[in-house]
DNA sequence: AAGTTCGTCAACCGCCGATAC
DNA sequence: AGTATCGGCGGTTGACGAACT
């Protein structure tokens, strides 16, 4: 009955990863991609359920991520996104290429918050704050006190307006916005999205031989914008050791000329789809 | 200098819808 | 049709460093 279960949860590592499992991780998904997030952690060598591996690529080993603080009009496309969808901070974070809900969601939580309440915005209805109540009198305190506004977690979010409701569902569009043919080797992050929908990912479009040998592509890419993967390791190794200290680090058994990445030139005229060409 | 408080953020937890069997 | 798992999401926690006393 129904699918085999998860991964055996007694002795799996927990807590923060080490540069050693982010090595081994990364090297899997680049030359294997991933089929299910089940087997990942197995076949990669790692102590930790597909779960952990997941939520480590999505959020911090993603070659596509930015890092670093959210630019101001970052913020204020976070303010407004969160004003038309609330809380779904998915949503919010595939408006913005390279952030991911988590580390939206931290801001929000961090420094957001914080900003809207300063300029008197009620940073979860975002309308004005309420003037402060006189302090109830003595003899008004025996009764019970009105129920308080629910905590924020428990209102449903402010209706969508239209707009939205119309532009997530042009997402939902099944015609891809580019030919199939124009992507012809993915980047690990779209693979792997496009691998959660479809187990059909082989190796090679994820990492390709050619791929390595196409280092004439990478002059699409600026590099500059790939420090920021070199950081997200938050190993002080990695930034000597590169890709192919990365790979061959664990093992792996892949000749990488160049940064795998750099063959890959992100269209960011597309906003809700992460279009790789090569 | 030592202790305490505060801020940040990576990672975990639990829930839910989709889906495989 | 029913059950169990997967993948994804949002809320929460806890470790760590910075700022403060």
């Amino acid at each position: 009955m129904g699918r085999q279960p998860c991964c055996d949860k007694v002795g799996l590592k927990k807590g923060p990863w080490t540069a050693e499992e982010d090595q081994k991780l990364v090297a899997f998904l680049l030359t294997h991609g991933h089929c299910c997030w089940r087997v990942v952690p197995k076949l990669a060598g790692l102590l930790r359920c597909g779960k952990s591996c997941r939520l480590r690529w999505t959020n911090y080993l993603r070659p596509d991520l930015k890092r670093g603080l959210l630019s101001d009009d970052e913020e204020r496309l976070v303010i407004d996104l969160h004003a038309q969808l609330g809380n779904r901070w998915s949503k919010i974070a595939a408006r913005l290429p390279g952030r991911t809900d988590n580390e939206i969601k931290n801001h929000w939580n961090t420094h957001i918050k914080k900003k809207l309440r300063k300029m008197g915005i009620d940073p979860v209805t975002h309308q004005p704050l309420e003037p402060p109540r006189p302090p109830p009198r003595e003899q008004d305190a025996t009764p019970p006190p009105p129920p308080p506004e629910p905590p924020e977690q428990q209102r449903p979010p402010p209706p969508p307006p239209q707009e939205i409701e119309e532009s997530e569902q042009e997402e939902q569009e099944p015609s891809p916005l580019i030919e199939p043919h124009e992507i012809t080797a993915p980047p690990p992050a779209a693979a792997a999205e496009a691998a959660t929908s479809n187990c059909s990912v082989s190796p090679a479009s994820v990492l390709s031989p050619s791929c390595s040998s196409s280092a004439s592509a990478a002059s699409a890419v600026d590099v500059a914008e790939w420090p920021e993967p070199m950081y997200m390791f938050g190993m002080d190794g990695i930034m000597d050791v590169g890709w192919n200290g990365l790979i061959s680090g664990a093992g792996v058994d892949v000749d990488v000329d160049v940064d795998p990445f750099d063959h890959y030139y992100h269209d960011a005229s597309f906003d809700d789809q992460d279009v790789w060409i090569i």
